[in-house]
DNA sequence: GCATAAACGAGACGGTACGTCCAGTCTTGTC
DNA sequence: GACAAGACTGGACGTACCGTCTCGTTTATGC
């Protein structure tokens, strides 16, 4: 859970804070992204849609960016990255994967528009860093190991060049695919992910022979 | 001018429309994002800093997001690539321009709002990309051309095989500076944009041969 | 009108408020009076039935207590105090009728109302002084002259201590019904009215003889 | 105490109510309408400030106008009627006292606002009436024995005559200085007092003598 | 040069959401 | 079972913007 902490023993006394009204808010928010988008959301229907009181939700969420943050983090924690037998199989894979789930309304108008607004907020910047980029920079790591054990890509002896390197890669990876989704607005079909991978292994082969 | 054609001979009676509000309104549009941000933007705010009626603006632009893209447009304009003497050092000059305008605070928030009100508006999405992304183009367009010239990249024949290729490099880099800067929030510093060159040119000069 | 100043030529430009909207209000607010009480009244509720949007009854009045006040002045603007003969029929005609418009719940619930909240406002409580004491000691100032063209009280020269009077038999009169009718919630009727009005006859015919 | 009888024996087992938390609560009541006025006095506001929690308070009265007619009632029945040596100078003396309550702020506010509230609720105007107004008719009644004992006033035989009259000399003087003191917003000074005592003492004697 | 007609500033309009506050209830664990 | 604590639903508050509208005024052109 995202969100887990904030609601650890906050004092001992008092009635507690219902369990269920977390998850039921965020499903409402999801709901809410999917048919009215990020800026026709508000508070108010939130609250309606999971049958819980405005005050409920301004007691554990500051505000709309707050709480759509929390909503959409546990889109993007589905994303997995099954073993598809090569690099090359597994990134092809991750990208379609990331791309179905930018088609999704809720995904596509919560994630520009938070980002959005972090640009002068940066509480809610480390919330995105802590509920999305860093959660989703484990699929890269957890690819180059396997691409490692396999003997496609070198072992890393410097700890703070391999940090770089998957920050790198996360970056490329993430952000050409949402250019081209969002802002450019054109398909990620088989063909663009597969000239993309190749690009990008062409990248990765030269860059750790060198 | 983006809107050039907007304001053209519209019949043959009545008052023109003022020349001068349009690049008063669109100053006074980039001055309020970056001391507001894309959220407490608001139409009246940006009608009284440009001396003009809240009508005025509402005659010229249908929306705040409408008038944003204009606004922030110009800035992406102002982006050049002189001839740095190689495809690399093009491509690292480019970057670092690009970064140093996301920098500031009106396109960073600008940016990805006007993005995320695009999911949900047809008729934006165009707006965007004909005002920045094709626009911007260019500068990959022109990168090209020079690093075929100086040898360093072969010619295409095929013309659609060319395009595919140019929006594939221009959503690597546009994307993964984007998300580096925006998303990521980390440093767009020569360190990093060497590291990310370096992965770019392996990947063009990989692809090409292949 | 009561708040006829408040609209008076408030520059020259810009659209001007709507005549009809004051009343429809006015209306609206004895309408909710009568079918609420002052509590639950809301200013939601009337601008609902008014069919007029909330910030325009706020561009108008401060809030609830200043609007009922002057709602609720024009009820008492209704009193009328026509010549019946003699000093003693004309205060038992005005009492029945000030009694008649107690029995009225707007005027009953908003009268104490705001009385109660002009405890702890100087504005509120000049409102209540100009839009309702003031414009009602008319009438004891007709009783009285019309008392003295009869001869049955004398003229008084001093024109303080005439003032005084006034004041003083206003307060009499107008605090005694109000106190019977909501404090001990007891009828005003025919024969209290005559035993109060005859204390009240002695007390003149005393007080004056003096 | 006006609410004894509700904390008698409510049965046997469990823990007794805290027989302090009447009166701090009482007390606090009082605090709060002096700081705060009828309007923004809250329960919230009471439970916090007598350390109570606001179960406590709910437990025990019904809302804020039960609690608040409660708490002011106790002013009330500070009014003391000692023998100044004349029917009249009694009743200047008392005037005088009441004014001098009607001059708290407690007082002055909630007084008005329960009886407000009171237009609409048969049991607030019941329990106004037992618990200030029939207890503060004693005054009248005393005032009245002694005159009579002096002579200044005869002895009514008739029984319900002589408590029509004790209803109606409560109300001209109550209403009256209260309409004085809180709608007029005057001063209840020596002088007034003076012109109002002349006129109810020749009014009774008029009256008492036909 | 005078009428026509559109654009202009000002600001009121009906709406909608905001984030806060309070009412009155309910759910804990403690006394 | 009363208590302190505090989360709960529900709903009004007064404010801020939205995008539209209605004014009176200004400024081009075309007759």
């Amino acid at each position: 859970m995202v969100s887990a902490m904030r609601n650890a023993s906050p004092g001992r006394t008092g009635r507690p804070r219902s369990a269920s009204a977390d998850a039921a808010i965020l499903a409402a928010t999801r709901d809410a992204l999917v048919e009215l988008g990020w800026s026709k959301l508000t508070m108010s229907d939130v609250s309606a849609r999971a049958g819980v009181a405005k005050t409920t939700l301004y007691r554990r969420w500051a505000g709309k960016s707050e709480l759509v943050v929390d909503a959409v983090a546990e889109l993007f924690d589905s994303l997995e990255l099954p073993d598809r037998g090569s690099l090359e199989a597994d990134i092809e894979y991750v990208v379609l994967r990331f791309a179905e789930l930018l088609r999704r309304p809720e995904a596509r108008t919560a994630l520009m528009a938070v980002v959005s607004e972090s640009t002068r907020d940066e509480a809610l910047r480390d919330r995105i860093r802590s509920a999305i980029v860093d959660r989703q920079k484990r699929l890269v790591v957890l690819g180059r190991e396997r691409a490692q054990a396999r003997g496609e890509l070198p072992y890393e002896e410097d700890e703070f060049l391999a940090g770089s390197t998957t920050d790198l890669i996360f970056d490329v990876i993430a952000g050409t695919v949402v250019h081209r989704a969002l802002v450019s607005s054109e398909p990620v079909d088989e063909l663009w992910v597969a000239a993309f991978t190749a690009l990008l292994m062409h990248g990765l082969r030269g860059a750790t022979a060198a």
